[in-house]
DNA sequence: GTCTATAGTCGGATAGAC
DNA sequence: GTCTATCCGACTATAGAC
């Protein structure tokens, strides 16, 4: 059998050892202990512990542009004025889908954690991944935002109600704890996860509405 | 002049200390320096480490009950069905404000890291945060979402519901850098402020009328 | 490329003077 | 109650054998 080389063994590993305990609390030793490695190699591989912290910020951000990049590249196609508004709200749907996946589940939950980390207290990991993805989710998430208002709302309004939307879903991945104990859940399984995306979505359409109302108000467009 | 007791300081500061870098990252000497007084001096008032931790906890849970202490008691008197819709929407609105205060404030910074860093990687000071605090505004605000509903959600649904909508406030905490680099801002002052609260207020509309509407619409009463 | 051994630093706990 | 001095463990980095 192939196996599967050292190098990539320990970005996997320190994926969820920095996610968990950051980059000053995760120690080389344990990342390297668990790759099956010795911690020397880390200095082979990366040159060293922040080395190893960006490399695993990029194969992160790599990782999450590759899941992603079909939604956007769909959402881009509609934020522009040609595409109608059913289809901007249908992308807008789809993204915030696909974040309630990557938040709620718990193959991705590593990766989660590693970039609230990252966004809550931010390293120099901060703008690969922002560059590599969170900075044009939060584009396309915007644009999609202006174009269901007919273009009403400006970039900034747009993006600030995009942060509101984004934040819906980030509260079950960050306020976690919270979440369990307030709803009395032991795991976030397919019957939670069903909840959550129904609710996420009822919320979303309920403001879409609103946003839509409004420009055709303003537009004066009644049909 | 009276000066401030050592324990007080401590506490204090290590809000602070432990906010940013957590249990094991935070360091006692470092804590012990800001506060101006020797390492040991943990070890006399608190027993060590671990022990300063959770005092802090419990500073953090008084504090955080006192400021909110108002709002919830008016919220609890508009979860039953005996108060009016309208004044349970009003009660939601000043409670999210109220959040958002903590949430945006550079006063109030220290702790919202602290209570974010332990909603998402739980220690034993969260029991004494969450049943302090975050218990009972769970509590409140899914009682009023249900009244708002006419009390046709369930008590799940409309925690659920509650969860969303902490989220679109906590968005700005949590990914603050994203937040920043996103909108070009440079700090969240009063301006950013305004625009934040006065979003959330908007969706919190949108969202509490369509409840509104669908629980009239199920109950019959069209008026 | 992989691994062992070691140097140097920093952390929390603690004993004991005052 | 306050502070100094010290202990011991865990950490990263690195030299060097293989």
């Amino acid at each position: 059998m192939a196996s599967i080389p050292t190098d990539s063994r320990l970005l996997d590993v320190a994926v969820d050892h920095f996610g968990r305990h950051g980059l000053d609390g995760a120690s080389t030793r344990a990342i390297a202990r668990d790759a099956g490695t010795p911690m020397s190699s880390i200095t082979y591989h990366f040159g060293g512990k922040e080395g190893l912290y960006l490399a695993t910020a990029d194969h992160i951000a790599a990782q999450m542009r590759r899941q992603i990049a079909p939604t956007i590249e769909r959402a881009a196609a509609l934020c522009g004025a040609e595409g109608s508004i059913a289809d901007a709200r249908a992308a807008i749907h789809a993204m915030l889908g696909g974040m309630a996946m990557v938040m709620l589940h718990d193959q991705t939950e590593a990766m989660a954690r590693f970039i609230v980390r990252e966004q809550a207290d931010p390293t120099a990991a901060f703008d690969r991944i922002y560059d590599g993805v969170m900075g044009s989710m939060l584009d396309r998430l915007g644009g999609l935002v202006q174009r269901v208002s007919a273009n009403r709302l400006d970039r900034h309004s747009a993006r600030v109600r995009a942060i509101t939307l984004v934040g819906q879903v980030l509260v079950f991945r960050v306020a976690r704890a919270t979440v369990m104990a307030g709803m009395g859940w032991a795991r976030i399984g397919a019957a939670e996860t069903a909840i959550i995306v129904r609710t996420i979505a009822a919320n979303l359409d309920a403001i879409l509405d609103v946003i839509e109302a409004e420009s055709r108000r303003m537009t004066g467009d009644h049909g």
